[in-house]
RNA sequence: GGAGAGGUGGGUGAGUGGCUUAAACCAGCAGUUUGCUAAACUGCGGUACUGGGCAACCGGUACCGGGGGUUCGAAUCCCCCCCUCUCCGCCA
């Protein structure tokens, strides 16, 4: 959520900076934001000089009557009890200013970094690095939902039968290379200072709307009527939120924590030939990685997150490339977003693995997250996040990339954690 | 799920309607003293919104778990909710 004041003082420049993602209805969100933040302002004046006045009447009453004066003290309270009706018809306007501004400001989405290339869509992102070689793959080698059948590692017929469609049962060898992936992915994680957290997989409706899942996209997550509670379609929820209303010591900072845990999606979008398989599920594991720095750092931070994801890739064999999102392609609260992208072999495609993302202040602003400087100033921090990383589709870039005569090679980093080298 | 007790500032904790502008202590910051450290002494206090000012700064309002209510006036009284603790029940 953006900071009222600083539409109110950097109209232009976000006007601008919107521009680039293609939300068309900016300059006209932005004008109402102001509008009512004038209205607000005005109606906060009064009100406060009326209570003002209504704070210092009253205190003199309790002088007047404890000096006996009862007459004087009757007359004042008249007045004072008048007063109050303005101050509660006064309120309820000053209230519905606050919810209006709450309202608009919730449709309106993060302004994106100046290096960020305007754009409306995935063409117009900026491929800024790749790396490794693209496999020459049989002619009759297998896409990975034929490859995990061949196998019998992964299992999705079950997972129909216990579940429901995008609900995989990972089998033997199958389970095996996710425990591996996840431990690996967790190790890496703490090798480059991370501290690891196992947050709650189910999360309120405050933390929903602390990193901006709720007001807009409750229709993504799947919810627990009966407790009000979300699950979480990533661990940035709960570990981000662990910060929530938190005023930080400017010591603690850098603060880097990490987390596996499953991400549970709804997505109510199609399904097809382009989601078969793995490429997209209701149910997946993942390691988030998440930095809460000072603003200042906050770039340098970005860097250093994507570094350590290419690193991951790049122990894992897989050849990727590192997309610089446009605008229009970018997340709702982020300022600026790196995709990775695995190419897998047989499906020949991009998949996109991990997404890297800076906020700045736009979720620290809802999670009321900030730090006192050394000079003793509270100012909102920086969040940022990033998958490092999302199984399903890493595992469908190893089945078909890895794929031999012999069965399916399994990345020698991994060998330690999988306790095997191939799957046949 | 049932019964009882609680929720006050960074921490401990006092506070049964106006004397609270939330005591006191601890921690913190600044200063004095000091060869250094420690101690002692003095002073300062949080957050959000907001008014005036280029600024330093000077004001206002709100905040004692959350929301409502009573009252001229609420940390204090009433109602609802959330959470914590103790005991019971259930249970990996």
């Amino acid at each position: 959520m953006l900071q009222v004041a600083i539409v109110r003082e950097q109209t232009d420049k976000i006007i601008a900076g919107l521009a680039k993602r293609n939300f068309k209805d900016a300059k006209a969100l932005i004008n109402q934001v102001l509008e009512n933040d004038q209205l607000r302002r005005d109606t906060q004046k009064i009100l406060d000089e009326l209570k003002a006045k209504s704070n210092t009447d009253s205190r003199k009453i309790g002088e007047l009557m404890k000096s006996g004066k009862q007459d004087e003290a009757a007359a004042l309270r008249a007045s004072v009890a008048a007063d109050k009706d303005k101050v509660k018809s006064l309120e309820a306007e000053l209230d519905a200013y606050e919810k209006k501004q709450l309202e608009l400001l919730y449709k309106i989405p993060n302004v994106p970094h100046e290096n960020v290339p305007a754009g409306v869509g995935a063409d117009d992102n900026i491929s800024v690095y790749q790396h490794g070689t693209v496999p020459q793959l049989d002619a009759d080698a297998l896409p990975h939902w034929e490859l995990i059948k061949k196998y019998d590692i992964i299992d999705f017929d079950l997972g129909i039968k216990i579940s429901g469609a995008g609900f995989p049962v990972y089998k033997g060898k199958g389970a095996r290379l996710q425990r591996a992936l996840i431990n690996f992915f967790l190790d890496e994680a703490a090798s480059f200072g991370y501290r690891e957290i196992q947050p709650p997989i189910v999360v309120n409706e405050a933390s929903g709307y602390g990193t901006g899942q709720l007001p807009d996209k409750e229709g993504q997550m799947y919810f627990v009527n009966e407790d009000g509670l979300y699950l979480i379609p990533t661990a940035e929820v709960p570990i981000t939120n662990l910060y929530r209303d938190v005023l930080v010591a400017e010591d603690e900072l850098p603060i880097k924590n990490a987390g596996y845990t499953p991400c549970f999606r709804r997505e109510a979008g199609s399904w097809g030939a382009h989601v078969r398989g793995l490429n997209r599920l209701h149910q997946f594991d993942k390691v988030e990685i998440v930095q809460i720095r000072k603003a200042e750092e906050s770039y340098q931070a970005l860097d250093d997150m994507c570094a350590h994801v290419q690193g991951l890739l790049e122990k894992l064999e897989l050849p990727y490339r590192k997309l610089l999102l446009c605008g229009g392609d970018m997340g709702f609260n982020s300022a600026m977003t790196y995709d990775m992208e695995v190419f897998s072999a047989a499906q020949q495609r991009w998949l996109e693995v991990s997404s890297v993302s800076n906020f700045e202040t736009f979720q620290a602003n809802r999670l009321k997250l900030r730090y006192k400087s050394k000079e003793g100033k509270s100012q909102l921090l920086h969040t940022l996040n990033g998958s490092a990383l999302a199984l399903p589709r890493i595992v469908a870039a190893i089945l078909e990339n890895n794929q031999t005569k012999d069965g399916i090679r399994i990345p020698k980093v991994l060998v330690p954690y999988t306790g095997f080298d191939i799957i046949n």
